[in-house]
DNA sequence: GATAGAATGGAACGTATATTCCACGTTTCA
DNA sequence: TGAAACGTGGAATATACGTTCCATTCTATC
């Protein structure tokens, strides 16, 4: 049944691959060609009744179309549309990448190889990192740099599956002269350190699913003390986000139960030395600092 | 039935409506909230089914969710979202798009602007990452996993820079059920934690150039004791690679003296998950491990 | 600690959908 | 012009889906 060797597995492939063939259809299947030219996001998304009365054919003439083209079926294609739908989007298929390459490994790991598991994890955090890219933005990245610089004191925490981050964050602060507290909670002194927080400071907590009640109770306290709270964080409904002044979302892939550190890491890094440029390109303008500066 | 007075009519109005009764919602209303939130692009094209096993509830919470916001199901919701990826993604075409052109020009503005740095970062962690994926070779992790495997207690320690990969090594080698000591450093208890460390023991020691003092003491006082020593490292002459029994280099690209840890975290994690899958492997072949099978 | 109420999971249900099948119409080649 | 092959429309069918319902579990209140 199928017509050519090769199916078309991407959006572009079957554009291409209709174009070619489009002489060989018969009257029918080149006016459903035509439409899926023309309006591929309504094959995408409508149900195929709704296609079939859109473009003036019968449903049964789609389905031999998708055959024609060598898929065992219309929905097959639907899917293939649907994909390149989500790539062009901002969004850019993220989460369908994300879903076929988890896909690909319960069949490698039903098979027993654990050769290329690297490769895989490196896939996966090289899309993280392309996602982080696209979805935050300049504005919500400068509002946090400047919300960093003009804190007085800067608290640091983030416990469990976010200490590493915490950690990075407080080494890299006080690395390019922040001053910086990292509240480890070492020795059950979380509270103590946090004990001096004031209005002119500012908490960045760490903190992704499930979220360490350490975490919350201090993001509250620190907000009843008047102290502005930055929350890196997974969600925008997490227990941090509505106490604080602003927040930056990460979405890391998760695969069994594991999640990714990359972007976090990654967006954390940029802070730093978002920080140290702004803090650099301020003392070359002017000996001090124009925001502290009275007169 | 419907909860408010207004039903969200757009996207948009429906994330608002989300975020603003979010509160009043129960656990699982809650949990069904994050996920549209964090992933509405899956809603809006996926089946229910679909949604419903990728956010781990039942199809029936997100009708009973969609009810709660006012819809007769789940299905206008799901179209609403639809409606608004397709809105996105054609009208958008024009506005979007100007938006990334103008992004791009400021990229081109020059390097002391700090406008696209999480641009650079981002490019420079994904190179890195392919770095990794091409260097690391698969005998060398083979190796690496089976002296984790064969220890009978794990040590981990890294300073500095390294804390933060140390800490995620520890936090999820725990995790996964490995017997392991997180040699943080705390308290100067350094000696101490290390003590019992014996011959049967691995000792996965982190360190970047210029090498933490006690991580290499720690790295002699190991191998002096008998037991194995895995380093993570950036040079395969790195003071502590002398001593070690296999040695993990990861070479982390440099932007303005600012080194990633994006290869190092992946690393890791490809680490504790091929770990995890190796003893499922072998709890499943056999109720002994057989990595040490005869026949 | 007991009880009323809400919330939840999962099976059962009805429906809408994609697909298949077949009779009819159209084209093509002898 | 006749006949055979191909293409087409629409009904029939099987499937998959969204929805509903109810027993059970959890939560809050007294």
């Amino acid at each position: 049944m199928t017509g050519s060797a090769t199916v078309p597995r991407t959006a572009e492939e079957l554009r291409a691959a209709i174009l070619e063939r489009y002489d060989t259809f018969s009257k029918r299947l080149q006016q459903i060609a035509r439409f899926v030219l023309d309006h591929p996001d309504d094959l995408a998304l409508e149900t195929l009744a709704v296609v079939a009365e859109r473009s003036g054919v019968q449903p049964s003439a789609i389905v031999r179309f998708a055959k024609a083209l060598g898929y065992s079926g219309a929905m097959p294609m639907q899917r293939l549309l649907r994909d390149g739908l989500l790539a062009n989007h901002t969004a850019l298929g993220y989460g369908e990448r994300v879903r076929q390459f988890n896909a690909a490994l319960d069949h490698q790991a039903g098979a027993g190889d654990d050769g290329d598991l690297l490769a895989e994890f490196v896939e996966r955090d090289t899309l993280a990192l392309e996602n982080l890219g696209q979805t935050m933005t300049k504005a919500d990245l400068a509002r946090a740099v400047k919300l960093i610089d003009q804190a007085q004191t800067l608290y640091i925490m983030g416990f469990r599956r976010a200490f590493p981050v915490a950690s990075y964050l407080a080494y890299s602060f006080q690395q390019v002269g922040k001053r910086t507290i990292f509240v480890d909670g070492v020795g059950g002194l979380t509270s103590q350190q946090m004990g001096a927080v004031g209005e002119t400071d500012l908490l960045i907590a760490v903190s992704y699913h499930p979220y360490a009640e350490e975490t919350v109770h201090a993001v509250e306290a620190a907000a009843g003390a008047g102290a502005k709270v930055l929350t890196i964080t997974d969600s925008l409904v997490s227990p941090m986000a509505k106490m604080a002044v602003h927040v930056l979302q990460v979405r890391e892939s998760e695969v069994r139960g594991f999640r990714s550190l990359a972007a976090s890491l990654c967006l954390a890094q940029t802070l730093v030395i978002s920080l140290a440029f702004e803090r650099e390109r301020a003392s070359a303008r002017g000996v001090s600092r124009p925001r502290r500066r009275k007169a």
